[in-house]
DNA sequence: TTGAAAGCGCTAACAG
DNA sequence: CTGTTAGCGCTTTCAA
């Protein structure tokens, strides 16, 4: 118990085999006979034993770590901050450890057209994952059609070459929009950026539900930045031009509904009374808010388990096609 | 020059010099001729050749790896999205890529007490890097004795044996206090959560700085949760309950003093007009709001250099003592 | 079903 | 200053 077992040629010894059968054991062949497996498994647990990934990497031709990359636009300081992209890259980091992989974390600022190009080709890491396609779908497209290993997190487009996994933002779009109308809101205001494409497909699916409704409603879109420093003066500003106050807020973020309540709760409106309030996302600052927010949830733990699922499929080479998660309404205090 | 060449011996060939000269080349050693490392190194260039770090990894007997953790307080939801926190880390991912390591990112949630133990036994990488020292000093201490190559960023407390990294949140809570009392303020109030080590430090600092003003001057403090969501109704509900408005706040984060802000001109009240208001931090937000933010600087790329040069002497097996950084006063529109 | 042996690509003595 | 050589710890034919 005391011997410091270090390569599998000590396990070896100590259960009277050979390093290669240990080998064998370890990675979970089936050719061993199962007994002499099951004794050398049971060793190896016993004595807290982990095969070297080094090792194995250098003999597999693998890098063992996947890269996780965040394109950083040039002010868009959204992204890296963002509390949404952070829980998922906590998820990513849980879900690629658990499967043997590192989590190798980079920034790149996308200057010049071949920045995707450039990393693939320092070959550091078995295949990306990239966080927030922003601007780049073209880029990802383009490089998609000769380099497997990559997916990237959010929207789904018709006709896309790379692989996306994201929650469909427009449904949720529409069911945010048709629980503010079931709930008698007459005015609806949705605040997000829509330069960005989920937001715009958020605000489509709003659209799409006031339009089937077949409800005398009314829906205004409202420029908001997507930064929580700055959504809050967009918001105010919006209130302060618009002549009649709605009664309905979609807001395309979580952060951005906490926000307008912080506006509408400093202009002595009530929330839910006034002024009902949806966000999305569902993070946990949802849920410890007041009064508590009613949001679409994006599942970022699944979301974090495609993303792998798919690119270690197509690190073996299997292509696979994108995924498009389901979203859901979250009911909470502030509708 | 369509060679496709992958390991140092095919440079070697080209080069026509063996594979050790090769690796001693692009090493730097600088036992070999400069004369032939140069055209070796020039060589590697031309063919965007990076030696595998894996086998020299196997080679070396280490990860090429560090773990930066992430200790997930229970409901502290604060830390993980925490901008401050998330700006820190990226930073570190610049740094060591830099240095030729990858970054491994995890998140633990400090339940048991031999957390930290089980990491260093599972040996995965060269060292640790922990974000947030939180309420797990102790834990660290009892570690660091035994442990050398494992830094935190955070306070620097008294007789401490683990290394830390951080800012001077003393002297920087005294900066802020005084810049306040300089531009005439009378009523101070402090917002932040002292929960935290680093913020106790900064509202002893402002305390330190009244006292020395010599000036009549008042401090409250008012207790703020240090989450974005959170600390828009404590603020405001520590407006609601005091007598008295304070003329200059000083927010123990960024993040507070813009909320702060938001309370307040949704109260109608004018900044800096009415109340003159600085945070701590100096993250991009505080250059994007509006008005614009006066705050501490905390310089988060120098103590990422830091975090790491420390962290790179201690796996040498060199010892390092504590670094505490000075915060700087930047001014803007708010005060 | 198991073992022997040959490397994966690199670095570091040790000679020259 | 440079080349030869022997592994780092693992996986994988190829034989037994």
């Amino acid at each position: 118990m005391a011997e410091k077992i270090r390569t599998i040629y000590d396990l070896a010894k100590l259960a009277g085999v050979s390093g290669a059968t240990v080998s064998r054991a370890l990675a979970g062949k089936d050719v061993v006979n199962s007994k002499t497996a099951e004794k050398i498994r049971k060793l190896a647990a016993d004595h807290g034993f982990r095969p070297s990934s080094i090792a194995r990497n250098l003999r597999m031709q693998k890098k063992g770590a996947i890269g996780v990359v965040i394109p950083l636009g040039h002010d868009k300081t959204q992204h890296i901050s963002d509390p949404f992209f952070m829980t998922l890259i906590g998820a990513l980091a849980d879900e690629l450890t658990e499967k043997g992989f590192d989590l190798v974390l980079s920034r790149i600022i996308p200057d010049t057209d071949d920045w995707l190009n450039r990393m693939i080709d320092s070959d550091r890491v078995d295949g990306y994952i990239i966080i927030g396609q922003s601007n780049q779908s073209k880029t990802l497209d383009r490089v998609a059609q000769s380099y497997l290993p990559m997916v990237a997190w959010g929207a789904f487009a018709q006709g896309q070459i790379h692989c996306s996994v994201g929650t469909d933002n427009f449904l949720g779009g529409m069911l945010a929009a048709s629980h503010l109308i079931d709930k008698g809101c007459k005015k609806l205001a949705f605040c997000g950026n829509t330069q960005a494409i989920e937001m715009a497909l958020r605000l489509d699916g709003a659209k799409e539900a006031v339009k089937q409704s077949g409800k005398d409603v009314s829906l205004v879109e409202t420029p908001t930045h997507l930064a929580a420093e700055l959504s809050g003066t967009d918001i105010a500003a919006f209130l302060d031009s618009t002549d009649e106050m709605p009664d309905g807020i979609f807001a395309g973020s979580d952060l951005i509904a906490l926000t307008a309540i912080q506006v509408l709760v400093g202009r002595g409106l009530s929330v839910p009374n006034d002024v009902r309030v949806i966000g999305f996302d569902d993070l946990l600052l949802a849920q410890t808010s007041v009064p508590t927010l009613t949001t679409i949830r994006q599942d970022i733990t699944s979301g974090a388990k495609h993303l792998v699922e798919c690119l270690l499929a197509r690190i073996n080479g299997a292509p696979t096609g994108s995924i498009v998660l389901n979203p859901e309404l979250i009911q909470r205090a502030s509708t």
